[in-house]
DNA sequence: TTTTGAGTTGTTCGA
DNA sequence: GTCGAACAACTCAAA
């Protein structure tokens, strides 16, 4: 895991214990060797868990299921994660879909309906069993930065999963169509690190917004179909389990990737002179979270503008985001270079000025996140390198010095970009 | 098997 | 300033 996932699920089992009053046993270690020393000192007739698709956890609840059968023990993984199994939406010939309109609408819609969330049972035995170390002892905190005020922005555990959801469903959704767009506005859900770390189930997601809402309410529809992406994104990395490394398009192997090392780490920092990517990238440090219109363009920025491989973006984001998933962390990088499923186009590059006078016109998102920018005029923010200088020196700002200048020309770079996706036109 | 229509999120240019 | 077309060609899904 990445230092914030880390970091949120050393919480999150924090509150799961409160909500067992103080019963959560924690084990740490292999769980097959951890499984199999239980299974000898006590009398186990089952064993139930949740499913799960990543590759490394395919692999070991298959063992675990095999050595539990082996011992006579009752093992069964459940569907918990998802609305539908990969292997419940298929095309007519059986095989997967690569496409998310037909998966979603055909797949997914068709199929029979999501079973309704199940209520919390209302009466746990808990059974003498010590655990083998305690939540400190498993070291989850990173040492050396954030902790308490990445974590102001969120309340973790069910509670606070519950709340957002209500919250969004009372105002979010609404405007959720356009309104997501735009990273100042409260219109997103931020639901993301709940559901990944399982705070709140898919299916309460789903059955509550139908609860207030009907299908062909515009937000509500969009809302549905943004869980329908987690089951693409799920069902991609289920199909094809080396997601995080091998290219969908496997025309990608060839692509002219730059080695910029220090390019990287100004766009990690957000130091870009790009101010919608910057303010984006030390949302994300500072947070543990990105907007996704703005995840979007520092996406692209790092893929197209400076033409470095999707995996270093990627990389960065499993360390750094709270919501990091392996499957939808993977899929979206791939989409966005290019080389993923439904991927964009080639010529579609993200304008990282443009992107910002439409998406944040007012400059209040890139404010909150680019101080040092507070005293430019908004007019300007998408590209400060072009305002005049007697208006940056009004605002205080000498570039080079209180902000850079931008790292590449976006004219320029989107050019070579395309004449990069171009050079693999010619590979057979 | 062949054909047909369609495909999350954009930018730029010219009328 | 606004709007529609061009930007390529390909793969996918289903008729």
């Amino acid at each position: 895991m990445g230092r914030a996932s880390r970091l949120w699920l050393h919480h999150s089992l924090e509150r799961l214990n409160q909500s067992l009053k103080g019963k959560l046993q924690i084990f740490n270690g292999p769980a097959l060797s951890i499984f199999e020393t239980l299974a000898q000192s006590h009398d186990i007739k089952e064993i139930h868990w949740n499913r799960a698709y990543e590759p490394w956890r395919i692999a070991r609840d298959t063992k675990l299921k095999d050595m539990m059968q082996e011992k006579g023990i009752h093992a069964e993984s459940h569907k918990a994660n998802l609305l539908w199994e990969p292997w419940e939406v298929a095309k007519k010939d059986g095989t997967p879909y690569k496409v998310f309109t037909p998966f979603y609408r055909r797949g997914c819609l068709n199929a029979p309906a999501p079973r309704r969330p199940l209520s919390a049972p209302q009466d746990i035995k808990f059974a003498d069993i010590p655990a083998n170390t305690s939540l400190d002892d498993c070291e989850l905190l990173p040492k050396n930065r954030w902790k308490d005020d990445l974590l102001a922005h969120w309340t973790v555990g069910e509670d606070g999963a519950r709340a957002r959801l209500d919250s969004f469903l009372d105002n979010g959704i609404n405007d959720y169509k356009e309104g997501r767009n735009l990273p100042h506005k409260p219109f997103v859900s931020r639901l993301s690190p709940h559901l990944h770390f399982g705070e709140i189930s898919v299916n309460q997601c789903w059955y509550s917004a139908l609860e207030r809402y009907d299908m062909g309410h515009e937000g509500c529809d969009t809302f549905l179909s943004e869980l329908g992406w987690r089951e693409f994104s799920a069902s991609l990395l289920f199909y094809h389990q080396e997601l995080k490394t091998d290219p969908l398009n496997q025309k990608f192997i060839h692509f002219p990737w730059r080695e910029a090392p220090d390019d990287l780490v100004k766009w990690q920092q957000g130091q870009t002179g790009y101010p919608i990517v910057d303010a984006g990238m030390r949302e994300l440090y500072q947070t543990g979270y990105m907007h996704n219109r703005v995840r979007m363009i520092v996406g692209s920025f790092l893929v197209k503008n400076l033409r470095l491989h999707w995996q270093y973006g990627e990389a960065w984001f499993w360390d750094c985001l709270f919501d990091a998933d392996h499957a939808a962390n993977s899929a979206s990088w791939q989409w966005i270079a290019g080389c993923g499923a439904d991927a964009a186009p080639y010529f579609r590059v993200f304008n990282p000025i443009t992107q910002a006078e439409r998406f944040d016109g007012e400059a209040h998102y890139i404010k909150q996140f680019v101080p040092e920018l507070a005293n430019l005029p908004a007019k300007y923010i998408g590209d400060p390198s072009a305002a005049p200088a007697d208006v940056l020196a009004a605002a205080n700002i000498t570039l080079g010095r209180d902000y850079p200048y931008p790292i590449v020309d976006a004219k320029q770079s989107r050019l070579d970009a395309l004449g990069a996706f171009a050079t693999l036109k010619e590979i057979a």
